[in-house]
DNA sequence: TGAAATGTTGGGGCG
DNA sequence: ACGCCCCAACATTTC
């Protein structure tokens, strides 16, 4: 009784449900299956850094698989067709795979299940990329949350009521080996998929991401969880847990994380230290609960990809002045904080959180572009690009979605410089040329008398651009725009 | 998970 | 001594 597992965003053996469901059904006779489609290596949002880290990922998922006599299973092709020959080929009883909740994966997995019963091959879809999931968490009314701080009081209320599930660990599933007659692919390098990558990016797989989580919640480690509160929004300060790529294809699943946050949870004393660390761990098992949120707000409005979620946002003037777009994207505006966090994407296809609030709002509400456009440079963009956190994140920013802030709330970049890189660290890493700058200038470097550029050797215009845009100015105009619209009556 | 504009208060300089 | 003005410093309101 074969059964085929088909790994998708779920590249991992350990707390797989499943895999392990499929195990359970299979006696261990399974076919570990990865798909490499050709579709989804083509489109226009799967970042380049994104596919290298992927195929990292299996590397390390075979490697852990022959560990245990079986062997990771990769064909390249059309979805459908790969799976309808692999069935044939095994004659396998059933297909398992943990659920995908993104609009584009549900329509393919409708196909499939279409398919599969078409074959009269068992399907098993099991709920694993979030906590809790779309129809778990819902208001007294039953309908799903759209405003994320009673969502989080409900989320945080089951995640308590469901502690002794949640704590359990899934069994490790047993696995025999895979017939030899069944071909498989090379793991190809980035390289034959005409993919180059110039980005530093993190180990992909399991086992750094493993190893990522448990040096998080070391409290003995310099930066672990313990200092997440005070520290997660200092730019230069590598506080944040960096765990948002392999929860992204699943090397962690967020499960295995909340368990290692609650288990922390217990663990700590009374001490004087106590009430730091636990407001650190609850901090971040609310940031596991924004990323369910975002979720189950993709699965039950999937036109947030396309629109936005309030509709009179819809109709905004935006400028989108191409010239500008290129200036953001290359981190040449003229703005200490935006060109940091927009060369640390761009070297290392990861931005710091805090710092990707700062360039949205910059682009949103200061450049006067379409939250799309940034949306689209950061999914093709980032190692961590996630459609459902990405796109929440934006319209977060925007104010055009769930939960968003009022169109009122435009950052300052100067100030949120100060506030969140007060040395002025953050910059320097990433933008060498203001090293001398003085730390008073450090974050509007424009503001220095000529003398001053002459002795630290900074002429605005010259070795660093001029501002692109006066922000002052074009708070006032963002503000018209977005009154313009949000007054509409619905 | 803002920032700017506006209002209020209170100390000190000064006639 | 007293009123007046200036202006930080802080609080509140507005976008």
């Amino acid at each position: 009784m074969t059964w085929i597992h088909w790994f998708r965003r779920d590249l991992r053996l350990r707390d797989n449900p499943a895999l392990s469901a499929a195990a359970a059904r299979s006696n261990g006779h399974v076919i570990p299956l990865f798909i490499l489609d050709d579709g989804i290596l083509r489109a226009p949002r799967t970042g380049a850094a994104r596919i290298a880290f992927m195929l990292e990922a299996l590397r390390d998922l075979d490697a852990s698989l022959r560990s245990r006599g079986s062997r990771l299973v990769v064909r390249q092709g059309r979805t459908l067709d790969v799976i309808r020959d692999l069935v044939q080929e095994t004659g396998a009883a059933g297909v398992a795979w943990n659920r995908d909740y993104t609009p584009f994966a549900r329509r393919r997995d409708m196909q499939i299940e279409a398919l599969l019963r078409d074959l009269s091959v068992e399907t098993l879809i099991a709920e694993d990329a979030i906590i809790l999931g779309p129809d778990d968490v819902r208001t007294s009314e039953g309908r799903p949350y759209t405003v994320y701080t009673p969502y989080w009081r409900r989320w945080r209320a089951l995640v308590e009521q469901r502690r002794t599930e949640l704590l359990n660990e899934i069994d490790q599933p047993r696995l025999r080996p895979v017939p030899e007659r069944i071909a498989d692919q090379r793991i190809p390098d980035a390289a034959e998929l005409g993919i180059t990558v110039s980005q530093r990016i993190p180990p992909g797989g399991e086992t750094p991401g493993n190893a990522r989580l448990a040096a998080f919640v070391d409290l003995a480690a310099e930066y672990s969880i313990a200092g997440y509160a005070d520290g997660r929004d200092l730019l230069a300060e590598p506080a944040t847990s960096r765990l948002s790529p392999y929860l992204r294809f699943g090397c962690v699943a967020p499960r295995t994380a909340l368990r290692a946050a609650l288990r922390l949870l217990d663990s700590v004393g009374d001490d004087q230290d106590a009430g730091r660390i636990v407001r650190s761990i609850e901090t971040w098992i609310g940031e596991l609960a924004w990323r369910d949120f975002y979720y189950q707000i993709l699965w039950h409005y999937p036109h947030v990809l396309r629109r936005s979620f309030k509709p009179q946002y819809d109709a905004l003037a935006w400028e989108n002045d191409p010239a500008l777009f290129d200036a953001w994207k290359e981190g040449r505006t003229g703005f200490p904080i935006i060109d940091a966090a927009m060369r640390q994407l761009n070297q290392e296809a990861w931005m710091h959180n805090r710092a990707r609030m700062i360039v949205a709002s910059f682009l949103t509400k200061d450049l006067l572009i379409d939250w799309r456009w940034g949306e689209r440079y950061f999914m093709q963009q980032l190692v961590d690009g996630d459609h459902a956190a990405n796109n929440g994140g934006w319209q977060w920013s925007a104010g055009t979605g769930t939960d968003a802030q009022p169109y009122f709330r435009i950052f300052n970049p100067v100030s949120q410089g100060q506030k969140f890189d007060p040395t002025g660290a953050f910059v320097r890493r990433y933008l060498p040329e203001l090293t001398q700058v003085p730390d008073r200038y450090i974050h509007a470097p424009w503001t220095m008398p000529q003398a001053e550029q002459q002795r630290c050797g900074v002429i605005i215009g010259r070795d660093y651009p001029a501002p692109i845009v006066d922000h002052a100015q074009r708070r006032t105009r963002a503000l018209a725009l977005y009154r313009a619209v949000s007054s509409v009556a619905l």
